[in-house]
DNA sequence: AGGTAGTGTGGGAGCGCTCCCACAAGTGAT
DNA sequence: ATCACTTGTGGGAGCGCTCCCACACTACCT
């Protein structure tokens, strides 16, 4: 049953060429039943099923990649510090749908960290050199280069969250926009009269969008938007801590805060708790992502759900799409290929 | 600046080649220099350096690999599904310090969930191909035939956690024992009385060995221990919910719980809460990890660390050492590196 | 002068595949 | 019987690199 073919150089490991001879045929015609062709009579290919299966054979990756110039990986690149991602959990949760998704394909899923200036530079080289079929980008700023470069690499690219209202590379986000405006309309369906928000870094556009949302929503109920109870925050536990700090001193009398993220809402939700409010009695918190972190709260946070799952889904879908169409870049970007799944509000205790 | 190599299958990426003709020398001198040959003179070496500069020059790595029979790259296999993976900070927690100390490498780093049978079957293929240089191997259970299947192949492997005292692979672990025996310790030394643990999946060793320093603990100070305080968990929330309403039944009087995982603690905190047991007056609480949500917990949770971003370190390099080391397998594997690094408590208001 | 190292260099061979051209054999219309 | 296709097959060429042998050239001994 064990690999038995001549010695050679990568440690014994059958090569096309020993199966061929095996099955009695050409290397053309193995090549042809690996890869699935057609043009193969049935008994042919049976023989060299069962020369395959007798040796053992796994086909030398690196020789197909230099042959066929693919590599069959596609790498998740993450344009932050390790501790960043990590410590937002809708970054693990994209990379749980993403790696679910490709579980169920023969793509292998590469994960870079490009925080700094020297591992962006290992990245342009790194992408240089082809050395992945495609690229998932998460986390992308407004101003971000990646994007262009990996255009200007025909690199088939797919972005978590759009750079812009007309994103050029196609991309898959959730209804920020919406799921903002819903968990607003929450609250002043609760009878919340002093809605404030924390947003995002704005220069991530779908925290913009979160803020369209909070915005339109209480224009949508007829009431105005007070500027001051808009506080910028920066997505992390600390950048909420500070918003909550600067909303209860200027506005002392809010009863309600919708968070552009959960991590900001846990935040927010310390400082409350040090100033002797109460939750949800005194404030209302809503957060958004519905990360875990929302569950195990105290109490549980009311949050914007985002179809993680199949977000990471139709990421993967939409790449290889890409990576499949050989038509030039330029025919394909015409196409917007721009998905927008739906959020959903999951309302509990802390609102 | 640009390439401007004549067009080739690569899409007009330069070759070696090109790179020696414009240089005036060599393919094997460019090859030289691009892998810091120290045997180039000083004037050769800055020519070619200015006709890579020049063209753009960046290695086809999968010629590379063809040819050198190696892929510059490792494989962090997480023998779990995405969800387990993500539901445990833990193994979060390793990824980030694989990847911080990876980041100053040239190794890529590619991510392998291998949870269920299928996933196994396409793992063992792809290690099969010798497609990286070098495997990490996270949550191995006592049984797990996969590092049998990496010796066989002769891959350079390391495993987070031992699978026994005796572990064949290297290794990097914490120590178990002593950061469950100072758990313990500290809620005695705060006069607990009844203390309980919840312990991990026991067919994990370091489980088996967080039990061993909790009954270690115990009989050093003199106290018998009541095998009606020791509850089953299996590292998950529920595990936690279920041993701890077990524990409440068995023991009404518990006054303290070590649980072997945060997330566990986690579970237990909330049927203590359920059960109207205030902690830490009631009931003092410590988990193991220092996960994220041991600072999210309410109260904040005492927890025992381990230093994550050094075991990452520790990890890469072992495996690093492995790879780079060309005596046969069988050689290297009578060194016994396994390093085991301190746990430290982190004491907050749980207990 | 002849020998003997050492140093730098060029380029052939070969890694294991895929691509594609050539060709044999079969099929059916003229 | 001839010509066209179609279907299945073999194997040459080539992907871009590394490895290593061969060879010039220098330097320093006898």
């Amino acid at each position: 049953m064990a690999a038995h073919g001549a010695r050679n150089r990568s440690g014994g490991r059958p090569t096309l060429e020993e199966v061929a001879a095996r099955a009695g045929v050409g290397r053309g015609t193995v090549s042809r039943v690996i890869n699935g062709s057609p043009r193969v009579s049935e008994a042919t290919r049976t023989a060299v099923e069962a020369a395959v299966a007798e040796l053992g054979y796994v086909p030398n990756t690196a020789a197909r990649a230099l042959a066929a110039n693919r590599t069959d990986a596609i790498a998740l690149v993450v344009p932050e510090p390790e501790t960043r991602f990590f410590a937002e959990p809708y970054f693990s949760d994209v990379l749980r749908g993403v790696g679910a998704e490709l579980g169920e394909t023969e793509m292998q899923l590469l994960l870079i960290f490009a925080g700094n200036d020297r591992r962006r530079q290992r990245l342009a080289q790194y992408l240089a050199a082809h050395r992945v079929d495609g690229v998932l980008l998460v986390s992308v700023h407004a101003d971000d280069p990646l994007p262009d470069l990996l255009a200007q690499l025909e690199i088939p690219a797919v972005i978590s969250g759009r750079r812009s209202a007309d994103e050029a590379l196609p991309s898959v986000d959730s209804d920020n926009f919406a799921g903002a405006h819903s968990a607003v309309e929450h609250l002043l369906a609760r009878g919340r009269t002093s809605i404030a928000t924390i947003t995002g870094r704005l220069d991530v556009y779908g925290a913009q969008r979160r803020l369209d949302g909070y915005r339109a929503a209480l224009s949508d109920a007829g009431r105005p938007v007070d500027e001051r109870l808009i506080a910028p925050g920066d997505f992390t536990e600390e950048g909420g801590r500070r918003a909550m700090t600067e909303l209860l001193a200027a506005c002392p009398g809010v009863d309600a805060v919708f968070a552009g993220s959960d991590v900001m809402a846990a935040g927010a939700r310390q400082v409350l708790r040090e100033a002797g409010r109460r939750i949800p009695d005194d404030v209302a918190l809503v957060g958004f992502d519905d990360s875990a972190i929302a569950r195990h709260m105290d109490p549980p946070l009311t949050s914007v759900r985002q179809p993680i799952e199949e977000m990471g889904r139709a990421m993967i879908d939409l790449l290889l799409a890409e990576i499949a169409d050989d038509r030039p870049a330029s025919a394909r970007r015409l196409e917007h290929r721009q998905l927008v799944l739906p959020t959903e509000l999951v309302e509990r205790a802390s609102s």
